[in-house]
Formats: C-alpha cells, structure tokens, sequence
DNA sequence: CTGTTAGCGCGTTCAG
DNA sequence: CTGAACGCGCTAACAG
C-alpha cells in the first residue's frame, strides 16, 4: 500500500495529526517539528490522498468546466480552443485540476453537472454553453456551487443569483460595422450565423451602427451561415450578385470571414482594394492567411480572468453576492483585409 | 449537508450497506430492495460522493492526460487537439473523466505525474511527450500505475516494461516520399522540424524511399523548419533557388506545408504542375487552403483507440503483462497537391 | 438476501 | 505545541 501520515508520523516520531497539521501549514506547529517532517516526507515523495482529503474537507482541488458539444467540431473549436487554453494557464497558477467535460454524457445521457457537482468531484464549476435550462439553474443555486457562466450570456428569472461573464457581442458588432462605415463604406454585407444568441446580439450592433451613421438598414444586405469555413465559401459563391454590390463584408465569424475571403479571391475580387472584410473572433489561425484579417477580438484573456478571479473568491469565500454579470468589451484589430492602412484619412465622425 | 447512503437508507428503510449494495448493482440484493432503493435515490438526485468512494476503492474513475507544453502554442496544436478529441470521445464512453495536465506546473513546479498519482487523483495515465525522464519512467513502474505512452515513442532501458501506443514515422516519411516518387519526381526537397524525435523517423523514411527507388539522398535537399506556418513560408522565400531546382516538397508538418504553399503561389508557382507538396498529419485546417493537400494521415483515432483500450484493460486487470509496444500504421491521403489527379498513369515499381 | 462492523486516510475537535 | 479520538461517506468482509 501506499504511504500514509500514519507511516510518516511513525518515521518522524510524532503522531499522525501532527503529521497532518505540519503538511498542511498549520500555525499550531513549532518550526523544528514541521522542519522533520516535511524533510521527512519530502524524501519519501509523500502525498496527501485526494480522496481522503476531499471527504474531510469536502474540497478537490478540480474544477468543472462544461463545454458545449460543437467544441469537437472543428471549425467552430478555435475561439472556445482558445478561451480553453486562457482557463489552464490561470487555473494552473492555482494549483486546481481541470475536469474538461460535456453538458451530458453522449452515451449514458448523463447530466455531467449534476454528476459532477454531486459526486463532489469538483469544487468549482465553469460552464461554457449557449443554454443551460432552467432545472439546472435552479440546481446550481440550490446546491449553491461556485459557479460561472462563461462567454454566454443567459437571461431570464432562472439565471438571477448566477455569476456570468460574457462579452459584449452587441459592441463587438458596433465595432466592426462602426470600422468600416467610417472607412466610407455605405453598402455593408453582413454576414452572420443562426443558432446562437450572441450572433443576434453581432447583428443587433451591426444595425446600431449603421443607424448611429444614418444608413438604412437593408434586410437584404444579411446573410446567415452555419459557422463553417465551408459555408463562408460558398455564401459567396451562391450570391455573387450580392457581393458584387457591396463594397464591404462584415462576417461574424473568422472561419467563414476566411472563407468569404478565399471564394472573393477564387472570383479575382481584390481585398481590401475592391471589397473590405472584417471578420470576428480573432482567431490564431487568420495570421495564415492573406490579406491578414482585420477582426473584432474577443477578449478571451479578460474573459477567462475575470471568472476564474471571480470563482476564487467564491471559493475563498471573499466574495458572499451571487448573481454578479459582468461583461467584458470586445476590441477592434485592425489588420489589412479591411483596408485601414489604405486610406490616408479616416472618416471622422464629424464628417458624417 | 448533502445527501449521503445513510439518508437514503432510513427513508428506504434498510441499512445503508443495502443502499450501496444497490446502487453498485450487486447481485446479492432482490430486486425488489433494489428497485425500492433505487427509486427513491432517483428521485432525490442522489448520487454517491466520489471522495469516499475513491478512498475505500482507491478508484477515482478519472484518467489523467499529460500533454507537452507546447500544446498550447496554436502552431503545433492541431494535431495534438486532434489527438485528445479522440482521446475525450472514447473515454466519455467508459464514462471517466479527465484531467488534462502538463509535465510540471509551470508556477509550482510541481511534477504533475508524481502528484496526480501519489495524491490517487487519477487511476491511470496517458502520457504524451516527446520525452520522459527516466527517474518518471522507474516511478509508474515502481507504482505500478496503469499507464501508456502515446504518440511519442521512446526507447530505452528505462521504458521496458512501459506500454507504448505509437505511430510509425518511418513508414509516415517512406510513404510520402514513395508517392512522389511514383509520380515521377527524382529531386524531391524534404522540409523536415527539429527537436522530436519523430521528425527524424520521417527523415529517415524519405532516405528510405529514395534509397529504395535508387535515388541518391542529396543533403542539400534537406531543410529544417520550426513547425510554425510562418517557417515554411519563410523557407521558400529564404531559399528560391533551392525550390525552383526541385519538382516536389515533401514536408514534415501540415502547418508548415501550408505555409510552404502558400509561399509558392506568391512566387508564382503553380501547385502541383509546377511544384507538387505532400504534407504530414492531416489536419482538419488544410481543407482551408487550395489546392487540397495531399499528406499523411497520423492515424489518431486508432492511436486513441488502441490506447484506451489497452488501458481499460489493465484497469479491469484483464491484461497483466506490461511493456507491450504497439505501432499503428499511418496512411496516405490523396488529394490535390501532389497532382497524382493530374496523371493518367502512375509510374509502377516496376517501370523505374 | 440483509444488517453489523470495520476500516480507507485525512482533518479536526478536545485534552493536556 | 502535541497527541488521542472521532467522523467524513462509502465498500467490504463477516455474520446471520
């Protein structure tokens, strides 16, 4: 069998919850003591058991983040790949586990935050997806977990009283159509996607913008695609009338703004010289492709900060207020696709 | 509190022994206690603390997942995000959890190996590096722990005794090189990447290849990159001479290919008919980019299969004997780069 | 088939 | 400051 305070207690002469406290930098343990047995154990390679620990103290050290299916998908994985990344690297600098998983087991039907939450499996959740019904909220609440919900954002009476920290798309898409009015464009495309809230909420700033600047919306100048490289292509392809007539594209997505971009390309439309493009997102992978993207960025950093800070003081118990939404500004990356560096002078809003 | 057997003992009237019997699905309960207990555990949402659980089983139903550092540089990433998918998919069919950690934290120091198994965080391990020390190897052994090494193979006196899933670079870097050979190519340029070991294997592949076809290995053909898309399109520019002396590239990373590609449409290469490119892995990206490219499929499905299976096996103990090294073949994926499409006829071993 | 009892390894009173 | 004793919630003999 493994080692256990017993044996180090035995070994360093004192008793096993001296052992215990001297691990554990408990203050009731005089230096000399604490010195011996940590050497001690420190020798041996010894390890507290998680296990044991956690049914004592009812805390595990993980946390639970809950990622929506599509995240195995690959053309729709990048940003939430990214926001990932962002959660390991702060989560790490705390010393907690990450027990990565989906709203529900695929195979059993398992609802993971349940199991995990009463398993006691993780301390912590993060939660990562579009929509979390209402059962499950009221579930969270009950059992009053530390939790966050994170990138979406949810409202309705069930989501009061849950921590959420989101971005603010409807900025996101001010900022990208506000970029490209003030380039001088009159005719923007906008090219968004359905399923998600947060592609209204791009579309929503998008006609902010053009009323802030006095252009008329024209329903016709909207299109939907379904997130995919793929679908940017062949949105072009399917309406080269449309594109033709436009003199900017605003896509709600990187993926498909590279598509968009590769099938104006195929057709010998020039960007930004003929047609501008934004995209959004900010994904690594745009810097591969020619001209590099100018795009509305998430802030995945400031995101994942700001709830794993949150969560902290949850944990810690610093923080005693549920219910806090704190939404996070998107910025504006102005690369070449939309054509920035072009142009001497940029369209003031004065000018308008 | 939480609910725990006891609660659900009373309210069942029985022992709580027969509550965990139950729930466990022991056969030594009738099916009527069972059924009675089971509904009411049901209704209450009960679920068993997984803390204590592990301490009486010493089984935590979580496998742990070391991945390189590197993993978190979007360059290299594809594949090994490809990799652990997989790896998700088939162990969310077993119904584990996971915890996805790096060689060491990189604040604490920490060596996340020797912690998540001495602290039992995990009942077993999937270990993806390019190296492991050998004071690590003689610990999993000594432990005992229920472990493989995938992807990167390693070989030594340290890792007998160590299971080992891996894929066959060699045979990867003969069959890319084979087919362009086969496609009449004699000056093939090979883009290779330093630092793993896996991309020598490729290398020596190549040489294998010509070898086999009688063409002599030219040094000169032989260029390094960093694995990063920029390194290869930096290659082409760095080095014009060198690919407009050559029919076809074959190079050691899809990343790098694409990169690589894309620099020579910017020269004005036409790919294949004037230059053909084979890459390596088989990322879902390279479908982004035109022509499609033809490359080596690292095949991680069967990798992640192989593996899981194997280690579900030493966890049910069904497999005893260690040290077993499985080599998964890759194959060849043919698409467009290569301009195999473009030729009537393929150059047959015999013909050369 | 079911209940009783004893740990699993640790944190935490409560005495001293 | 330290040790003895108990309990966290569950599994696993051991009786019956």
């Amino acid at each position: 069998m493994a080692l256990t305070t017993k044996d180090i207690a035995r070994l360093a002469g004192v008793s096993q919850s001296t052992v215990s406290r001297s691990l554990n930098n408990s203050p009731l343990i005089s230096d000399e003591t604490r010195g011996r047995v940590l050497r001690i154990a420190e020798e041996l390679g010894f390890e507290l058991n998680a296990n044991a620990r956690g049914l004592s103290t009812n805390r595990t050290n993980t946390i639970g983040v809950i990622y929506p299916d599509d995240y195995l998908d690959h053309d729709v994985s990048l940003y939430l790949g990214s926001l990932l990344t962002q959660l390991r690297k702060i989560l790490e600098q705390w010393d907690l586990d990450l027990i990565v998983a989906f709203k529900e087991n695929r195979k059993t039907g398992v609802d993971s935050i349940k199991r995990l939450v009463m398993r006691k499996k993780v301390d912590a959740l993060i939660i990562v997806q579009s929509h979390t019904d209402e059962r499950t909220l009221e579930f969270l609440k009950k059992t009053n977990i530390p939790c966050v919900l994170l990138h979406f954002y949810q409202s309705s009476k069930a989501t009061e009283g849950i921590d959420q920290v989101y971005a603010d798309h409807v900025a996101g898409g001010y900022l990208g159509c506000e970029h490209l009015i003030k380039l001088g464009h009159r005719r923007i495309l906008c090219v968004s996607a359905e399923g998600e809230e947060e592609y209204e909420q791009r579309r929503c700033g998008y006609r902010a913008a053009l009323e802030r600047y006095g252009i008329a919306y024209d329903p016709a100048l909207m299109l939907n695609g379904d997130r995919t490289f793929q679908s940017g292509y062949d949105l072009v392809m399917d309406h080269e009338a449309l594109f033709d007539s436009v003199t900017a594209v605003f896509v709600h997505t990187d993926i498909m703004a590279l598509g968009v971009m590769e099938a104006l390309k195929a057709r010998g439309r020039r960007i930004p010289e003929d047609i501008a493009v934004v995209g959004y997102d900010d994904v690594e992978l745009s810097a591969y492709f020619q001209p590099h993207l100018t795009t509305v960025h998430q802030p995945r950093e400031e995101l994942a900060a700001v709830a794993c800070q949150h969560l902290m003081e949850l944990l810690s118990s610093k923080r005693t207020v549920r219910g806090e939404q704190i939404k996070i500004q998107p910025s504006l990356v102005v690369r070449q696709s939309c054509g920035a560096h072009l142009v001497s002078t940029m369209v003031h809003d004065t000018d308008l």
